[in-house]
DNA sequence: CGTTTGACTACGC
DNA sequence: CGCGTAGCCAAAC
């Protein structure tokens, strides 16, 4: 797999920043790996390129079912688990249940529902990034496509 | 021991 | 928006 070297330190920095992403919010692998600094020996221009693979090894590897998983999305706005799969179904179905609204073509959108990150000060506090955001952000509470609910 | 297989992403057309 | 490509790496077949 796409392994960090130092699994047992990244996969819980990819479990905690996870925890913090709120209801109706969904982050990226990418946006969690730009939360972290490039492990000791990793090559920062590599990490680049690998991170958000790792972090979605970190996620595959998550068996702790307190953590918001489903918030954790690739950079399309799709989800990545297997079309079809069990495992995909659940997840958008529990999006959908925050209020998160899925396009014709099943892809959610980012400057809508993503996430800034924690606060700075969370951030500073655990050693951690200020993330890579998309552009700009619409309300998610748009009037022009209101949640059921 | 060669292949396949992943919770990825940026980029090009 | 849909498809294809390169870059990356180890474990399970």
């Amino acid at each position: 797999m796409f392994n960090p070297p130092n699994p047992e330190v990244f996969n819980p920095m990819v479990w905690k920043i996870a925890r913090q992403v709120p209801e109706g919010r969904v982050t990226t692998y990418g946006q969690i790996a730009s939360m972290i600094p490039s492990p000791e020996g990793v090559d920062p221009l590599q990490y680049e390129r690998l991170g958000s693979r790792w972090v979605g090894s970190a996620m595959r590897a998550l068996r702790d079912e307190t953590i918001p998983w489903q918030r954790v999305i690739n950079s399309q706005g799709e989800i990545s688990l297997p079309k079809g799969s069990k495992g995909a179904e659940e997840q958008r179905a529990l999006l959908e249940m925050e209020g998160i609204i899925f396009s014709a073509s099943g892809r959610v959108d980012l400057t809508r529902f993503g996430w800034d990150g924690p606060e700075p000060e969370w951030l500073a506090a655990n050693g951690l990034l200020p993330p890579r955001t998309p552009g700009k952000r619409k309300s998610p509470h748009d009037a022009s496509q209101p949640r059921l609910l």
